[in-house]
DNA sequence: TCATTAAGTCAAATGTATTGACTTATTACT
DNA sequence: AGTAATAAGTCAATACATTTGACTTAATGA
């Protein structure tokens, strides 16, 4: 008689939902396709024109979107083109690794307006929480000194370092990643800026920079493939960065290569610690991020064994992505030197055969992406942007409210 | 000035959008929980008691849920539990596989009512079709017999079989699957039935199905790795089946294994068809699913040997699974035998470790689905049941009302 | 017996999107 | 030059689904 199982439903929705999900459809829309008039929003998302104009209208208000200078285009009244306003809306991102910590400050369409990086002390969670509240707030103050009002429109702060978490460690990393993994960083960081906190891997980050500015704008199935420290891949599957049961999906770096008769987790041959190792380089090394580009560039034989191999594995690995998750392309991406990820997409051409191979394919099978020291801290910024503007389900339920 | 370049907008959402996705958790709420009040409903959906009444109230006319009798649970007015109504739907399953096709009628809480079988005659669609349609006939008019108003409720027609969908084919498949894969099958069955009709591989059925009265009931996140004549993965997120971009995500028997020093797909190791190819058999043998059904509850040495190669290989996809999806669970299922799936299952164990071994895990790694013939035809079925009664982000917006 | 608790209903209010007529501004045609 | 056609956008009224708050019903427990 007594039921103590909880109910599990899905949570309904009402009116505030629909409005909620309209008003970032309308976003969406300025977001990928620019300027579009009021005509145009209503045609492309088969809402009346009258609704569209509320809407935009309410959007003006708020400051998120701006009106430009009507244009003439054939018979009938000039339309008024309207865009996104880059200042409607900050957010600050931050990149913990291992031996760098980096912030950025970003607006509504994923403009990095303030930088700052500092090197983390070892020690882990203990000693580098303040040093990075430090950061924020540097960022958080500089960012208000460059625009007015940034403090009531910054949406969130969003974190991104690697992954996994909350797994059962092994305790032999010698750079701390395993204690920030198992530490309750959103609670302090919540606490320490008083703003929403959002956490992913930085294969997701990375992913997350992509759709907002990068390669896979406006595409809903697409795939990063980031090659790090370690090596993960960020899903944008049906529009939403898909996160798994417990934020670990896409984390490819572990998966099990059998090679030379042993079986080797992906990312200890071809991320960038198997290129460290490969070189015998220090990974906390200052200069070591340019002499890499640097030996990338110039095509130096001490770095194209490591680059071959690598990438017969990325090979295999866009192979198998490609065949799990069937995207519109794959994006490869990575903290990597830009020189090295270059010469890593022209190694590893061409691509295996696979169900991608198809008739009237609209995109490439591999793209670049990103390949900067930034791209991860503006992914973890643009967290909370699309957390807050874009079309997702969960923005219309009642428990999102 | 001429700007032919097509708008890329989601939909926007209304009135109808938002009932339309109230209902649709009321389904599922009932379907995962069984009986509830409608004070539970509200509860567990955050909708207002009102609302509730007002949609299972129309729910009842439409013939989807019924009351039982109050019960009394304490102080306060007893409350009226309500059910699914299985006669308040129906849709028909249909599996075509190498030289076999099957046909189901199902109704809305996944019983199977009507079950038909047939050989499906060399020659592909151009022979085949009008069995099929023969088939889909003759079991939807038992349907009819055996209930009333079957037509009315009649939701869709589901097909399912053996993907991937659209690739350019090598042309060496002596069963014509890849002439049923670019055949127009859609269009060809809904002018032969006049229904709606839907199209998955066979593994995403299998998840269908094990979603619908499964070891997936009620779970978000879950991957059905289906061992067929080939291999896939039918994959659960977030509430719902993931299609991909072409509808060939997870078909994970196209992964690329290195072993013996060259690559092999994992489907050419460890599938029912490199079992009939260890065992010399012809997989057009009626017979050969009860023989090795015997050989393998025998723990006959003739399969054994197969059983250990085919399980190290499982357990290396359940381990990639876990680490590219990182799903809540993963069941094993198949069209194979049921003693051999749970032979393969035993011979998997102990799995290896994964970011899937963590604290506080709900449910076990690995679960054992469906394993009989007809778990297909019956996820086909259950197909158009989820398009029509699930919750799903596509059931609000405007183009799909 | 009566206060308390919980389920469920009623009628009015609220919030959004829709409808259809109307206004405005421009081009194309005669 | 004049006028019809076309398209953007507004206005006021309406429709639709959920919400609100008071109320009714039916049980338990002290």
């Amino acid at each position: 008689m007594n039921d103590i199982r909880p109910i599990r439903a899905k949570s309904g929705t009402n009116h505030e939902g629909t409005s909620a999900h309209n008003r970032r459809v309308m976003i969406d829309a300025l977001r990928i396709n620019g300027a579009l008039s009021r005509a145009d929003l209503a045609r492309a998302t088969r809402l009346t024109k009258q609704t569209v104009s509320n809407i935009i209208e309410e959007l003006e208000r708020d400051g998120l979107v701006g009106s430009r200078e009507a244009v003439r285009k054939g018979r009938g009244q000039p339309s008024t083109p309207y865009v996104l306003v880059p200042e409607g809306a900050f957010a600050i991102g931050l990149q913990i690794d291992r031996h760098v910590t980096r912030a950025v400050a970003v607006d509504l369409v994923g403009s990095v307006l303030v930088r700052a990086e500092t090197g983390l002390p070892p020690g882990g969670p203990s000693t580098g929480t303040k040093v990075i509240l430090n950061l924020v707030a540097g960022v958080r103050s500089r960012l208000a000194g460059i625009v007015q009002q940034s403090e009531k429109r910054l949406v969130g702060l969003g974190a991104a370092m690697p992954g996994p978490f909350g797994m059962e460690g092994s305790g032999d990393d010698p750079w701390m990643m395993e204690a920030w993994q198992k530490f309750p960083l959103l609670e302090t960081l919540s606490d320490g800026t008083g703003l929403n906190v959002g956490l992913q891997n930085d294969a997701a980050a990375a992913a997350t920079a992509e759709r907002m500015v990068g390669a896979a704008h406006g595409i809903d199935h697409a795939v990063c493939l980031f090659v790090g420290y370690g090596i993960g891949a960020g899903l944008i599957l049906n529009g939403e960065l898909y996160r798994g049961a417990n934020g670990n999906a896409g984390e490819i770096g572990m998966a099990l290569l059998f090679a030379d008769g042993k079986t080797t987790p992906l990312e200890h041959r071809a991320s960038l610690a198997s290129l460290y190792q490969h070189l015998s380089a220090d990974p906390a090394d200052p200069d070591l991020h340019a002499r890499i580009n640097d030996l990338a560039s110039r095509g130096d034989p001490s770095i194209e064994a490591w680059i071959k191999a690598a990438a017969a594995d990325l090979r295999w690995s866009i192979h198998l992505i490609e065949t799990v998750f069937d995207p519109q392309t794959v994006i490869l991406c990575g903290s990597a030197p830009e020189a090295l990820v270059n010469r890593l997409i022209a190694a590893i051409g061409p691509l295996l055969p696979s169900v991608a191979e198809r008739r009237g394919r609209m995109l490439p099978r591999l793209q670049p992406g990103m390949a900067d020291s930034w791209s991860v801290a503006l992914g973890a910024a643009a967290g909370p942007i699309s957390r807050a503007f874009d079309p997702r389900f969960a923005a219309i339920l009642k428990d999102s409210q």
